[in-house]
DNA sequence: ATTTATTTGTTCACATTGTCAACTATTTTA
DNA sequence: TAAAATAGTTGACAATGTGAACAAATAAAT
């Protein structure tokens, strides 16, 4: 009996407030910590949570993805670099830029010349309208984030800023030594000879 | 059997601090805000390391996903529930948790019995093999994230983890807000007729 | 009491993201 | 000049996210 018209009735929900379990405060007298007491968990917690408001706005009024947006907005203050570049800065492996470049390339967001200085480099920067879009969307995202920031006072803000910049700092260097720590046996060959 | 001993040559890299790129202070003086002065980016800048740093401890040790393993540690605390109870505490939902689950009970991680209270519902808990493997790889978490926020003072620790929980509660309101006015588009049909 | 609506969990379908190796065309370096 | 490294593209696949359709059970409405 298939169902026509169907109406919101069987969504799927997160309802990430329907219980207390948020934060609820886990009285730790004598208990031992969970993973409520991980900063890892926190993190990746809030940062679903972002992704999720940030595709709520963005997707429908601009069609583009939240990785889309955040390269453009990478792009914008880097001004004219080669795609490795710009992988760095975003986070994303240099096969993942490669693809998402491409399409904005193709939707004019994006333009791209080759690099006079390396034939096997190119340089990307925003077109016009790519600017344009990065801007507006740049304005909402700030918005958004005032909403969720709205609990902190200006100086807390900052202070959170600050935090998170000083971690990714300390994990960067963290998680290198680790990818090559983990890679030392596929070094052997090379070391021993 | 993955990788025979290939080099590691010509492997994709991230290289997250390979440029001074990070945390570069950008003078303000004066220039327009830009992404990196973002809350969101900075997060999902850093989530997206903690994904990484924990997968590479994780994966080759356990033989477990970051987000199974998260599960397993979701339940550790919550003891015996339905599953739709777990999905909300994991911020999953309750089809990404209905796949996660029976993985894991394949595995003899979770044991799977029926709720005498309501016909339709299942109780989840952890077995033994599963508290166990919870508890070490929480261990191990532990030990990350003190490597990922050594450059934190205990103090500076505390007052992190207190404003992403704050920022959580906020942010989670604010997300069923956006839901809710953006189905009210869904709604027109029922509200109307 | 019986119909109607809602909820629980499972499954399907698909989009997005992440990971890494293979490959080319070009520099670099030894 | 030959070997090694680098920039970017592509292919293959794993992991994650999203939401709809469905059967079974329960709750609400009439």
């Amino acid at each position: 009996m298939p169902r026509e018209e169907t109406t919101v009735r069987n969504r799927d929900q997160l309802n990430e407030n329907s219980g207390d379990y948020f934060d609820k405060r886990h009285d730790k007298s004598g208990k031992e910590p969970d993973i409520r007491d991980l900063f890892s968990f926190q993190l990746q917690r809030l940062a679903g949570l972002s992704t999720r408001i940030a595709a709520l706005s963005i997707r429908p009024k601009y069609g583009i993805t939240p990785r889309e947006w955040r390269v453009l907005a990478v792009l914008k203050y880097l001004g004219e670099v080669p795609l490795q570049e710009l992988a760095k800065h975003s986070g994303l492996l240099k096969s993942q830029m490669s693809r998402t470049v491409s399409g904005m390339i193709d939707r004019g967001y994006i333009a791209r010349t080759a690099n006079p200085e390396d034939g096997r480099s190119i340089l990307l920067k925003l077109s016009p309208e790519g600017l344009a879009l990065s801007r507006s969307i740049l304005d909402d995202s700030f918005e958004r984030n005032e909403e969720m920031l709205a609990t902190l006072s200006h100086a807390e803000q900052q202070i959170l800023l600050e935090l998170l910049r000083r971690v990714t700092r300390t994990s960067s260097k963290y998680y290198h030594e680790l990818r090559s720590a983990a890679s030392q046996s596929d070094l052997r060959s090379i070391d021993e000879e």
